[in-house]
DNA sequence: GGCCCGTCAATTGTTGACAATTTATGAACG
DNA sequence: CGTTCATAAATTGTCAACAATTGACGGGCC
């Protein structure tokens, strides 16, 4: 009776029984972290030798690749590691603005006080991480997913949850790999954090949803000057 | 120089280089139109006789109808035509409801005074239409999807076009396709379309975005109860 | 010297056969 | 008679070879 299936990945794929599963999280972490850079090209046979596998399942996992978006295909050309450009970022982000919104609002109408006050503790565990690690940019980044990622599952949403964390979070995580991130940002985040939850705890939809809205759309104005000031 | 891409298809494939393409296009036409019913096991062998070809290009049609929800594959069982329930139904339309709402927000901000004049065009055309046709179903149905599909178009950000029309779109389509369509909606539909237009007319990009909102929050009320006199 | 066309290599698209897994069938047992 | 285990059929997953298309290289022509 455990409706909440676990976020996927604790480190390596696990639970993966196909070659082309596993084999297309491979190639995924791979491209997140940026040991595959934006742009490279991606040849069937290369990648088939690498893993030790046909071309047949590499050809699925290729695939799978494209429909969340971390590879461009051609259809006789072949495919290449996507290149995350800013008018992209900036598509994903209003994107994720609009869905977490939502999903913000139906957490505070869905919610159950259990979930609410497990959210909290989880806020005051990520305000003790920061103060130990004085804004270390890991532990914030994966916090700011857990939190993120709970409001999308307390929307019981299945469109929104797996849209948000199947494309947008990891197109998201592979530019925040290689933009940086800037720790100032972990106590703003925090706070408004805390705000938002403290809006579910009221059960003001409303609220919830407008504050959610500016933490994301403040969250692209950061990353978007990042990006900018790396672009000359 | 002309941005706005065809919607992909008057009835057949007509672009389509590569067989799995043409294989996805029908199979995804079958599954809309209800040819192929809710719940049918698909096997692959079956299908790759019936299109003529091998297995190989049928399974990448399959995985792609797979990623866009309309069949459901569990990994060494098989795969079958997505049953649609009313759960599911409520979720595509809440997603709808914020991804429009958005891209209204944002066609508010960004057409062109030639776009707003050309999408009020429309809409008298579409008036025309259903005098004539007293509320026909079909000119009605693809009228709507038509001035959605500029709505979206209009945001300029490419993941809530792909997503709204490569995979929303196609399962309300699917829905409607069997859960017939209430006629005396096409008036009503028309006049919330027209107050949506003159919002983004005069910018207003809240009033925009409320309105579509309410729109679609509309629409699925109606949709809701037809499932629900259905099931019984 | 620059542009165009034919040829060639490289890569993707497609195929049919083989292996692994699941579901269905049926017989033996409680 | 119902349950359970083993066997068998059907179906999916995987593989290696073949065909078709693309992009690049080089020679010829203007």
């Amino acid at each position: 009776m455990n409706e909440t299936s676990t976020p996927a990945n604790p480190g390596e794929a696990l639970e993966a029984p196909t070659l082309a599963r596993r084999c297309f999280e491979s190639i995924k972490a791979d491209v997140i972290s940026g040991q595959l850079a934006q742009g490279t090209k991606i040849v069937e046979s290369d990648l088939a030798l690498k893993y030790g596998i046909s071309r047949g399942p590499l050809r699925e996992a290729i695939h799978r690749l494209e429909q969340i978006k971390l590879v461009v295909r051609i259809p006789h050309a072949g495919s290449r590691v996507v290149r995350l450009d800013s008018k992209m970022m900036e598509d994903i982000y209003i994107a994720r603005e609009s869905l977490e919104g939502m999903a913000a609002r139906l957490a505070a109408r869905l919610m159950s006080e259990a979930e609410i006050s497990a959210l909290l503790d989880l806020l005051e565990a990520h305000a003790d991480g920061i103060d130990k690690t004085e804004g270390r940019a890991y532990f914030q980044s994966e916090g700011d997913i857990d939190f993120h990622y709970r409001i999308a599952l307390a929307s019981r949403n299945q469109w929104i949850l797996e849209n948000l964390h199947g494309e947008l979070y990891q197109l998201i995580r592979m530019c925040r790999h290689q933009s940086g991130r800037s720790p100032a940002r972990a106590q703003i985040a925090l706070d408004q954090h805390r705000q938002i939850a403290n809006a579910i705890a009221r059960r003001d939809e409303e609220l919830a949803e407008i504050l959610m809205r500016r933490h994301i759309s403040g969250a692209w104005e950061t990353v978007r000057k990042i990006l900018e000031d790396q672009n000359d």
